[in-house]
DNA sequence: TCTATATATTGCAATATTACGATTAATTAA
DNA sequence: TTAATTAATCGTAATATTGCAATATATAGA
């Protein structure tokens, strides 16, 4: 009933489906390449430049944030926003760990 | 409102979202893990196996075809389904670009 | 043909997500 | 203190997702 069953799943599967989740969305992935390339902080820059009201990007920042991959602090008036290593690197190999389980193609359909 | 604003972001972004957001739930993960590992066709072993209703499982099977991640042919009765090799490689590049593009902390939060 | 088996589709209820205006909270500068 | 600036939160509307029972469809075998 509208509702993901968590319980009948493994813990990795869960994490791994919340942490694509989180990324699943053209403005967080625009959000995130941003700080990639900026390599460095992005306060308040961001709105504005995405086209995105400041309420949509603050909550976009905060489920990027509640997923652990970003980080924030604040800088006087404005909050200063970039990836989180550790978690970016995790995501990484937690990432590439999936998606090496496949062994090539088997002929078979 | 309640709908994503594809049209403020690029091709690229909005591709990788789709890719992603059908990567982003448990069921998908453990049904791909499934096709991984036996590196072969899964037909409706599926049901029965995950704990979901036969058709919620054929919901996400859809779903992972949709996005080209899977393919199936039918077999007999029964329908064969396995991962798509060169969609996958592709999801594997382009994930990987993505992912790469952060180069490493720069002190700054 | 009739029956059994396997999968897809439909319709629906419960819940989650997306977006934004309005408001609030916190800090800086005057 | 007051005003300005910035970001978070609240409330709400629109839409999407998840899950399942019921039903439909398709094939194989008797």
């Amino acid at each position: 009933m509208g509702v993901t069953k968590t319980e009948i799943f493994t813990e990795e599967q869960n994490q791994l489906a919340t942490l694509l989740k989180a990324l699943a969305h053209p403005a967080r992935i625009a959000i995130l390449q941003r700080m990639m390339v900026a390599n460095t902080c992005i306060c308040g820059d961001l709105v504005g430049e995405l086209g995105l009201a400041q309420a949509t990007i603050s909550q976009h920042l905060k489920e990027l944030k509640n997923a652990g991959l970003i980080q924030g602090t604040i800088e006087g008036v404005s909050v200063c926003y970039c990836i989180h290593p550790e978690n970016w690197k995790k995501l990484e190999q937690h990432l590439n760990g999936f998606l090496k389980e496949f062994k090539g193609p088997v002929s078979c359909c």
